[in-house]
DNA sequence: ATAAAAGTTTAGATTAATCTAAAAAATATT
DNA sequence: AATATTTTTTAGATTAATCTAAACTTTTAT
């Protein structure tokens, strides 16, 4: 049994060692967490200690079988209890993380199969975020950035990369929301912002930092 | 801001304070929480410092008013979660209460707010406890014990006074749950039972023990 | 009314999570 | 390659929650 604590702890982890495969450093953990280096060290070894991570002094993390499967578990939480805020209590969709940051901690498998059912057993959260199963596995679709996009194809949003209430915000504000369909029309050279028409209007402009978090499917 | 462990002393001291006026001691405290008398002392130096109690050595503890505000906010948590689980998930009602130990510290006004509204603005949990309004305010109905009732009148059930699995098990067992109409027919002197009909059925008896947990209206 | 019993508090430790400052190791620079 | 810089770890403290054992109050019983 971990305490919440070390459940923030692996699930940070876990999150900085998707994508890549190198090994997640002491101070990435430490900025994600907002906590010192000293700290996660100390943490560090509480969870290699309990095979949750592997750990080589000073040359960082490796998350485990064990720790994957837990680290997974953590996140179906969330992102079936994110999902219940924003289907069933009707919350915003730039308001349901720290909430969710909570509820992912509660203990109860009963509840989560419960809360899956009830929600249909969806298979993405409203950021578009894939749910892992019970069994930890995830239905993952083909996701291409915004940003590397082919001109003039027709493109459906379906995921954001940026959880940020301002970057929520921004989006609705332009119309942009998971399922909207989406066709890049022009990349500006000397900034890297594109112009998109957003479902079939007169194209906008969208900057190139806004357009790495907008994952879209053709 | 309460600690997870401090808002359990709080509600614990408040629950043991409803009804009786007299100060809560501490080893009823301890009794309840199963932790040591020890613990407890120094749990309510700090409650009382905040001012959610008031305490005299050796005299044990009193909520002010500014504790009971915080414990009826806690409740009204623990018994919205209740709800839900039993209403929306489909949960037993003998299956809500540890989890909704857990979701009662969940830390947010609007989830409460938008968990409300979505319920309907329940007045009662499913055990029949009354859930305090967003101010505070219970809508308490007269009730009577079961084992006090009159003979031959027409009564429905409205809480039960004791949330144990076994209990809960035991009343769905004989038909009883929260709503259902009883006619007391016959009291044993001999050892305190009751004959029951329960929903107009053949009477059937209930100990006086199980008698004293049900509480009925007219 | 005093002694015994029961209940409560204090003192001193322990564990988890955190921090700062100093030491050690790895990486980068000249 | 030697030195400087950055990163990480270790050492030593701190706070919250808990415990046991000893000391102190209050209550009960003789």
């Amino acid at each position: 049994m971990l305490s919440y604590t070390e459940e923030n702890y692996l699930k940070t982890i876990y999150h900085l060692s998707e994508g890549g495969q190198k090994s997640v450093l002491t101070n990435e953990i430490a900025a994600s967490l907002l906590t010192k280096a000293a700290t996660v060290t100390d943490m560090i070894k509480k969870l290699s200690q309990k095979e949750f991570i592997t750990y080589e002094k000073y040359y960082g993390v490796n998350v485990t079988k064990k720790g994957k499967t837990h680290a997974l578990s953590i996140v179906r939480k969330h992102r079936l209890w994110e999902t219940f805020l924003v289907e069933k209590l009707n919350f915003m969709w730039d308001e349901v993380h720290d909430v969710a940051e909570q509820l992912e901690h509660i203990q109860s498998p009963l509840l989560i199969e419960k809360l899956d059912e009830f929600l249909g057993y969806p298979t993405a959260d409203p950021h578009g975020h894939p749910i892992p199963d019970k069994h930890g596995k995830i239905k993952q679709e083909k996701q291409i950035v915004l940003k590397d996009a082919i001109i003039d194809k027709a493109l459906t949003v379906c995921a954001v990369r940026n959880g940020s209430s301002s970057f929520l915000q921004y989006l609705s504000k332009i119309g942009v929301s998971i399922g909207v369909s989406l066709i890049v029309k022009e990349r500006i050279e000397f900034d890297g912002s594109l112009e998109v028409s957003i479902q079939n209007k007169k194209p906008q402009l969208i900057s190139r930092e806004a357009a790495e978090n907008i994952l879209v499917k053709e």
